[in-house]
DNA sequence: TAAACGTGGTC
DNA sequence: TGACCAAGTTT
């Protein structure tokens, strides 16, 4: 084992963060083992997204379906109502398919190899290494984020990124140890989440500084350099709050791939440059009236949408969509651009009712 | 290879 | 306060 693993396992082991989906060096010590679904499930959650918004789904999906038979139970609307508001949907979809591909296909049972992980839905390279160093212990170089900041400062890597990748990789295997992949996997991260972070490190508290080729040539925060990002073009239209006699709302599921892809909305349309007030837009023709604009901030682009809204429509179904009552759109799979077009309209929409059992006297 | 693909938090 | 960032994958 290279000096850097025994290094950062040993600090691994006194500094690891605790998290619902992690199983400790001490309780693996006492014998307890990773569940590769809950190790999958996690990972998948958490790629592009932060460990504090993934907690509270993580607990959510594993309370619901415990293990990968209950979800390959559920619909594939089951579970997108579950992943409303955590993003990047189509994770959502290829978890679905996934769990659908291992009953099917596996037995239910996760393959171990590296090449049967990284062929299922929504596995890419890193998912793949992930769990097969976390779950089966197999030492394989698990790059994300954290890793790439983190070996780009330890080697001093100064070619920018995407493309030093490949580099980053070979370094990363360089140093994986065949003893406690997983944790060192887990260790590289945690260290790149809590001391090697972006802007400022805390180098002197790094398990690593006396081997770290950028602290000691240059500044570490510099690095790892990155190419130019494409500039974030502006979308403008109109989304409609139909809302029935009976108090109802009108929904129209997405199409499948795509944007948002086969989550619920309102009705909508948006384009570059599109106009803010042409009510030819709408679903359908009746008295439509502007309440102000929202603004979404999307990976690659920025969404305005005019909101409007009309009142005491009979419940007509012949426009492919149904009507929901305002208490029950909390349970709907709307994306969070459409809940703040509700949510313009019907303030109270998404609050969360529940009460902590303190306020149940107040 | 580059673009598509969400959201919420931070400085 | 807008830009950047967070355990990436797919096409």
């Amino acid at each position: 084992m290279t000096d850097t693993a025994s290094l950062l396992l040993n600090w691994y082991d006194k500094h690891h963060r605790i998290l619902p989906w992690r199983i400790t060096p001490a309780e693996q010590a006492r014998g307890m083992a990773p569940d590769p679904y809950r190790v999958w499930l996690s990972e998948v959650m958490l790629q592009q997204t932060t460990v504090e918004a993934v907690k509270a789904y993580f607990n959510k999906f594993t309370s619901q379906w415990p293990d990968i038979s209950a979800l390959a139970g559920a619909s594939q609307d089951d579970i997108l109502r579950a992943w409303a508001g955590l993003g990047y949907y189509s994770r959502a979809r290829n978890l679905k398919a996934c769990a659908d591909k291992i009953m099917a296909g596996h037995g239910g049972v996760f393959p171990r190899e590296l090449a049967g992980l990284r062929a299922l839905p929504g596995i890419g390279d890193y998912t793949a290494a992930a769990i097969a160093a976390i779950a089966f212990n197999l030492p394989h170089a698990v790059v994300d984020g954290n890793v790439e900041r983190v070996v780009s400062r330890l080697f001093c890597l100064t070619t920018p990124l995407p493309a030093a990748k490949a580099e980053i990789r070979i370094r990363t295997q360089g140093i994986t140890p065949a003893e406690r992949p997983g944790d060192f996997a887990q260790s590289m991260m945690d260290l790149g989440a809590t001391i090697c972070t972006p802007k400022r490190p805390s180098c002197f508290l790094c398990p690593l500084n006396e081997h770290c080729l950028a602290l000691k040539n240059d500044e570490p925060q510099r690095l790892p350099l990155k190419a130019p990002k494409a500039e974030k073009p502006l979308r403008t239209g109109m989304a409609f709050v139909a809302i029935s006699e009976n108090s109802r709302v009108y929904l129209q599921k997405r199409p499948e791939k795509g944007l948002l892809g086969g989550m619920s909305e309102v009705p909508n349309y948006f384009a570059p440059g599109a106009d803010k007030a042409d009510l030819s837009r709408a679903p359908f023709a009746t008295d439509w009236r502007y309440q102000g604009d929202i603004t979404h901030v999307f990976t690659h682009f920025t969404l305005v949408l005019a909101i409007y809204r009309a009142d005491n429509l009979p419940e007509h179904s012949d426009t492919g969509g149904w009507w929901v009552a305002v208490d029950k759109l909390k349970g709907e799979a709307l994306p969070t651009v459409i809940k703040k077009a509700v949510a313009q309209v019907l303030p109270t929409a998404f609050n969360n009712t529940e009460r902590k059992p303190a306020d149940r006297n107040a």
